[in-house]
RNA sequence: CGGGGCGUAGCGCAGGUGGUAGCGCGUCUGGUUCGGGACCAGAAGGCCCCCAGUUCAAGUCUGGGCGCCCCGACCA
């Protein structure tokens, strides 16, 4: 490609819209313009990129054996009554109606359709195992897009759906899908973590993230360093490294009069103790009754953790008018002793502590040296605070620590959520129907493409790795008129894509530092430039904008250098 | 949905107390330059988000609406 033919429009000054660097590389590279809220066009470099990546991710799902087939964007609403996700998806499923009032669906994600499909065309256990992927766009009328094409309303997925005649064989599908995403993920050159994570509304037994770490990261990840062991801060679980204080002796009860003091560290000033002798007393309701957890002073409630344990559809912190209801007493004085008509929980953190602080179910009263048991009783201890860092592995007893990350991919084991709503059954070997067993497999490509940048860049732009760089080299031919200049340029261009090199000769009237600018923005793995050095001396100077380092070659020795450089740089 | 901010040239912005709309970058024409975002001269480009209202007069004041961004709630 000549420059001068592309299209390319390089920005000096960022659009104020942007805020993430991704963002704001990807508008001023020419890579992106917005439609609309949520909805970007890809120009023609950015498309290269989103291409390329597609290419890498069919190359190894067709690897993997699993079949490419192409599903209608849009779906009608008989097949989302079934699985009953009409009505669980909320706002975010886009929903409208045809000419005829029939509504129909622009789908957030396909199991309603394919397990449609797998019903209707796998009808023996010789026809699994069955894994079917597409690479298409989505819908998610999301609460609020953002962040670019990070999080935006229509984006391109690949989604893949396995179906297996059992358990067994079914983790097997799951193993198969999680290497292939291994080998995606380290194809595309980006530093990530395959995560445990909790499975959201898509629902099923377990799941993992794929985490591209990057401080910009929406999510954060809770690793350790010693076993290996990581998981979505969302699902992570792990030890408190606050011992507590159960060896003290039991003191006495007293309630204390706190005028006024209702949070946290309110209450431990006025009382001159600490947030970890405090136990905070959070009400819910749960899927309409009330609940009650406790958690340390200065521990955080894991909202998801309760309500999983609960099993409940829905956990909503209670208003300050039901507060009143339950507790008899105004926000902020709620606790343990006297609480009824709820079941109470609490956070195994909890259990180390002795003579700590409650609130007292009066309005300005808390207790002190409050102890389980002797004082009052609570029906189970769980696991319910955020994990953080400094907290300890489950599985090791290491320190954890925290990381940000962008999830790119998620796999999910479904088991038979969506094969039982849907009926799709088999005939398997002992003549007995039976449900198939699913698996779901996404991976969002425009987010691949901004992880890329938030990994890759630097004050000058992009720094693409080789294996999704839009070009593999670009020419920078300083003077192009100048009829030397353009006789050596057009020749190794010529040369170069013969050799299969993607290279993009910039051939525009620009003066020499616009041009480099330009080239380093958007981020060219190797840069040759051509000018009077070449002319004059026969040198030709390469560059790599991952570290900055130059050298210069001849003319006969340019082609097979640049092809070595590529090589290398291409993770296979 | 709650809180905050912003809508003026393609992009970034300025336009106290109302009085015929400006700057930088970009674009176009001509010329000079040509190894790190060149220079000179000239030019084009505006429903000042929309609709009402106040006023002799509204980018500016008032009301309503729409759009966009950020934070939160929420969540692929």
């Amino acid at each position: 490609m000549k420059w001068s033919k592309a299209l390319i429009p390089t920005l000096k000054e960022v659009p104020a819209e942007a805020d993430i660097i991704s963002h704001k590389l990807m508008l001023k590279a020419g890579l992106i313009r917005k439609v609309a809220s949520g909805l970007y066009n890809f120009l023609p470099l950015g498309f290269k990129v989103y291409y390329k990546i597609e290419n890498i991710i069919r190359e190894e799902m067709d690897k993997a054996g699993a079949l490419e087939i192409l599903m209608p964007i849009l779906s009608p609403a008989e097949l989302w009554y079934e699985t009953g996700r009409w009505g669980l998806y909320g706002k975010e499923l886009m929903r409208l109606k045809d000419r005829a009032n029939r509504d129909f669906v622009l789908g957030p994600t396909h199991e309603e359709v394919v397990t449609d499909l797998a019903r209707t065309e796998i009808k023996s256990y010789r026809d699994m195992p069955k894994n079917f992927y597409q690479i298409r766009n989505k819908f998610r009328d999301e609460i609020r897009p953002r962040f670019g094409v990070m999080r935006s309303r229509e984006f391109v997925m690949k989604d893949a759906y396995s179906f297996d005649r059992n358990e067994f064989c079914s983790e097997e599908s799951y193993k198969n899908m999680f290497e292939a995403y291994n080998k995606i993920f380290n194809r595309c050159g980006l530093n990530f973590r395959a995560v445990e994570a909790d499975s959201g509304n898509i629902g099923g037994s377990f799941s993992h993230e794929f985490m591209v770490i990057a401080a910009s990261g929406e999510d954060t990840l809770i690793s350790c360093s010693a076993c290996g062991y990581a998981a979505d801060k969302e699902k992570a679980e792990s030890i408190s490294a606050s011992s507590g204080n159960e060896k003290e002796d039991l003191k006495t009860l007293e309630k204390i009069h706190t005028p006024g003091q209702h949070t946290v560290e309110q209450v431990v000033a006025f009382l001159k103790t600490t947030p970890a002798q405090l136990v905070k007393t959070l009400l819910y309701m749960a899927d309409g009754k009330p609940v009650a957890a406790l958690v340390k002073g200065d521990d955080e409630l894991h909202e998801i953790k309760l309500q999983r344990f609960l099993g409940a559809d829905e956990l909503v912190m209670m208003t300050a008018e039901q507060v009143e209801t339950y507790s008899k007493a105004p926000v902020g004085f709620a606790g343990p002793l006297g609480l009824s008509g709820m079941k109470i929980f609490a956070d195994n953190a909890v259990a180390k502590l002795r003579n700590f602080v409650i609130g007292a179910n009066e309005k300005d009263m808390h207790y002190i040296n409050a102890n389980f048991d002797r004082d009052f009783k609570i029906n189970k201890f769980i696991d319910l605070r955020v994990p953080g860092e400094g907290d300890l592995c489950v599985k090791c007893g290491a320190a954890l620590s925290s990381l940000k990350g962008i999830v790119v991919g998620h796999t999910y084991k479904l088991g038979t959520k969506y094969s039982k709503t849907m009926k799709a059954e088999f005939l398997d070997e002992d003549g007995k129907r039976k449900l198939m067993v699913m698996g779901c497999y996404g991976i969002g490509l425009a987010r691949v493409i901004a992880a890329a940048i938030e990994q890759g860049n630097d004050e000058n732009g992009i720094i693409w790795p080789m294996a999704i760089a839009p070009y593999h080299v670009i020419i920078t031919a300083l003077n192009y008129k100048d009829e030397k200049i353009k006789a050596l340029s057009d020749s190794i261009y010529e040369e170069l894509k013969t050799q299969g090199v993607e290279v993009i000769l910039d051939d525009r009237d620009m003066s020499a530092g616009f041009k480099f600018k330009d080239a380093e923005l958007i981020g060219i793995p190797v840069r040759i430039t051509i000018g009077n050095k070449a002319v004059n001396e026969g040198l030709f100077e390469i560059k790599l904008r991952k570290t900055g380092e130059e050298f210069a070659v001849k003319r006969e020795e340019l082609s097979n250098k640049v092809t070595e450089i590529i090589l290398k740089e291409q993770v296979k």
